[in-house]
DNA sequence: CACTATCCCGATAATATTACTAATATACGA
DNA sequence: TCGTATATTAGTAATATTATCGGGATAGTG
């Protein structure tokens, strides 16, 4: 039940861009050096962000991303769907068909509720409510 | 996001045991060969769940498995736990040592607040609520 | 136009995890 | 004491994750 690296860093990355929205394009480099992980990994994570609308980029010389949407509009749930894909702890959740027994199986059923229960937080939680709790803590950027 | 086949398997194998409560000890082969999958690896699986003390094991002729406790005692948290180690979608929620920045980072409260409801909805159901819908609802052992 | 900054894309290396297998030891019962 | 069954440990193939690299496309800048 482990979120993988691309989870975390697509997480906060899209925190980071929060952070400095309004100040056009940012680098990747920065963003890397601030959060610390490899900027051609953080590349990789940014692209499905990218196709999935919750990012844009300006390329060449003073280039950069930035948010494509104020951060009150970017749920966590969008994130963490684009780089992870689904949410579902188990497969079948999302596909009875991949597996036979899914039409008689009451594991599945708890695995299902699982997965709302997941959502539910990450569906609550946006970008601005990360800001907002960061800036109220007395926290660094 | 992925439960391993640790977990489900477990949770599987658990929930047969639970089924066939009150009956002696159960063969893996059995269990293995009702849940479809390989005898060698559910043994493996079974070790944890052993030594967390929720099943106990007869060995030689006419051994097998069987829970420890009535399937009402057994909760799917427990069990997961044991398989699967802890619930946390993030290392840094068990253990703020193990990154730098756990002190200042607003992400890690998401995957605090992410583990608490996983755990509430597996913490709340119990090999008995299985077995209940199992039952209720037509389906075959 | 030449130069440079920046993202884009595909390949692949390194590592970790998962799922499974093999072999041998140990225990119990008839 | 023999057959049946789990216990234990080690090994391994397959897969997924994480990260790096080279070169290319694109867009500003002077």
């Amino acid at each position: 039940m482990k979120l993988s690296t691309k989870g975390r860093y697509a997480t906060r990355a899209m925190l980071d861009l929060a952070l400095h929205f309004g100040e056009g394009p940012i680098l990747v480099k920065d963003i890397s050096n601030r959060q610390e992980v490899s900027d051609r990994y953080l590349e990789q994570i940014l692209t499905p962000l990218k196709a999935g609308g919750l990012v844009r980029v300006v390329r060449g010389a003073r280039g950069g991303f930035a948010l494509a949407k104020p951060p009150s509009q970017i749920k966590l749930l969008e994130i963490i769907q684009l780089v992870e894909g689904s949410t579902a702890p188990v497969d079948c959740v999302d596909d009875l068909h991949i597996c036979a027994r899914s039409g008689n199986c009451v594991t599945r059923e708890v695995w299902i509720e699982l997965k709302q229960a997941i959502d539910n937080v990450l569906e609550s939680m946006t970008l601005e409510d990360l800001v907002d709790r960061q800036n109220s803590s007395g926290r660094s950027k």
